[in-house]
DNA sequence: CTGAAAGCGCTTACAG
DNA sequence: CTGAAAGCGCTTACAG
């Protein structure tokens, strides 16, 4: 079906020279021409050169492939990713993740192959990842791409999932920082709350929340009801995780039902709820408190600087590589991994306004 | 060498099942299995699914690598990466330039491999990378890896480098970039300017600049001469392109021999260099004068807003894609792509302040 | 509609 | 020190 002519490669025209190729050149078999590249001490220095130099003027190389399959090993790590390169390049989060798995890469001398949905299916997307092993993204362990991984015998691990036996895991104290931020905003006095929250996705009407983003709601839950409220006292609005998405949802809210405090589950939503309110002239936090999650970098650069929860992202993107790897080397591991966060006051949130925005 | 008993893949204990394992199961040969899956309208209805049953029923599944080596594809882009994956993920540079490039990916439906050096040789990288073909990021023409890549036939662009036939590249006009951010700088009235420039690495030596930096310097040096003004009427320091080591040479700098502009050949070094004014207590652009290069997104967040040159980060990426996929299908073309830049004149950069901080 | 055979390139015991 | 052979798994004309 591809325009390639003798399926020798990508390049159409002429075709790769082989090992073969070389072996005739050199007169001698194939394992020789093997051998000069493998085991050199298996040859005389002679014909180790005679080889050598034959594959040089044919511009001979093995083929990656063909040693990959051999070797049963592609010295490559997969990231099984729920979105587009595009947004995941984007988010800053990300930025921190892969950096945390990069180091450990890094340490191995593995490359990193980014498998992103194809034709919006993560599970479309795995025949065509060549890797040793995957970590996984944002799935719980029973979906499909779970069960087609352990099919092809792949090691893999499951990062912002749920804690499951026979199944690697690194997860994050999702309960107790949503727990820790509501409590903190509840401490300050607020009342007429919006929480500004992650777009669950289309499972979310058949299943609920799942995951991370269940856990959070479980904390807010708690936090409120320790203040004699529920989620339904809350204002909620759930959109994707970016600095726009943000933006025109704090918009919107202070358009209808302004709150005396935003809470959003991601910094990036964050920003953009200050970059809103600021559009509005409003002050943060003087007119309205807004807090964040996640604790990026920018969290402490911008201004006001961001009260957040802190999770340790590069630590999540180096143990779950860290387990990957062990998992590589020695099967039958499942190890969980349970990672804390905190809460980090800075100067985006205060005590109610009396500016009267009590609108 | 490796600690894997059969070959058969990387899991060491039960080896994974085969076309043929699924052929013996079903009573078929092995072709019809691979029907089955590829071809299902060549099989009768019956037939199809008692050996879709089967291999449903020992967990086969084609392997990757082998219908890679088959089909001569990979599916999957490589970038060719100057450093290791963890500095890679944490630069806001190469976050914009992969949201370029992980755009056209997208779009076609290819997977995306981060190669860093291996064991600090890009050379070395290069055999371990199963991609259909590779943008390059910031090497001349004549370097090993480059012909390393011809040599295997795999299709590559080159970006950042310099213009040269029989390759394929994206270039900025990083001489004009570098001209009009000078000219900004000595227009505004500044004669004790540094140069927070770039580390060009240990080439540089033998070779002096090249590619992107030499021009940088070529644009500077003719802004200079303008004024009547040369090279070595400037404070010059070379550093990695981090904002820590921006920070700790504009604090060097400003107790050694104090300049009223920094001019960063990077928006990274000019945040450091930001934070170093700050943190001795001095105004930017009241007191010193910060510029930088590449208009990253932070730098229209960031206080002050940072004076920068801007070049399209994203646009190169994709267009580096978009040529190299071209190239993919139609060998032999060499396009050359230069990008243009302009100079985005925000808060950071005024007339040399009368603050007595000279000397 | 099906099966034996060749081939994608490479590697590695094994016998000489 | 060398060479013929089997094998890593899969796919696809080709002849029946």
């Amino acid at each position: 079906m591809s325009s390639i002519s003798s399926g020798a490669g990508p390049r159409g025209g002429r075709t790769r020279p082989t090992a073969n190729d070389v072996a005739k050149a050199a007169g001698v078999s194939r394992s020789a021409v093997s051998f000069a590249f493998n085991s050199p001490e298996k040859l005389s220095t002679a014909t180790r050169d005679r080889i050598l130099a034959a594959a040089q003027e044919l511009s001979y190389v093995p083929n990656t492939l063909a040693r990959m399959l051999k070797a049963g090993q592609t010295q490559s790590l997969g990231v099984l990713l729920p979105q587009n390169l595009a947004k995941v390049m984007e988010n800053p989060y990300y930025a921190r993740f892969l950096t945390g798995v990069g180091q450990v890469c890094d340490e191995q001398g593995y490359t990193l192959l980014l498998t992103p949905p194809l034709r919006d299916s993560m599970l479309k997307a795995i025949p065509y990842a060549a890797v040793d092993g995957f970590i996984v993204c944002g799935l719980e362990h029973d979906r499909g791409e779970v069960a087609e991984l352990r099919r092809r015998g792949i090691p893999f691990v499951l990062v912002d999932s749920s804690p499951h036996q026979d199944v690697s895991s690194v997860d994050v104290d999702d309960e107790g920082g949503a727990y820790e931020v509501m409590r903190h905003v509840l401490d300050l006095g607020h009342r007429r709350i919006a929480l500004l929250s992650i777009d669950p996705g289309p499972e979310h009407a058949e299943r609920g929340y799942r995951g991370p983003l269940a856990r959070r709601i479980a904390g807010i839950t708690r936090a409120l009801g320790e203040s004699g409220m529920g989620l339904g006292d809350l204002e909620l609005v759930e959109v994707p995780a970016t600095r726009m998405d943000g933006f025109r949802a704090a918009k919107a809210l202070m358009a209808s039902a302004p709150p005396t405090a935003v809470v959003a589950m991601s910094d990036i939503l964050a920003f953009g709820a200050v970059d809103a309110m600021h559009d509005l002239g409003l002050n943060v936090p003087g007119d309205v408190t807004v807090t964040g999650y996640d604790d990026l970098p920018e969290s402490s650069w911008t201004r006001p600087r961001l009260t957040t929860i802190r999770q340790a992202i590069t630590t999540k993107g180096r143990t779950a590589a860290d387990l990957l790897f062990s998992a590589m080397r020695d099967e039958d591991q499942h190890p969980h991994q349970l990672l804390g966060t905190h809460l980090v006051v800075r100067d985006s949130s205060s005590r109610p306004g009396r500016t009267g925005l009590s609108g």
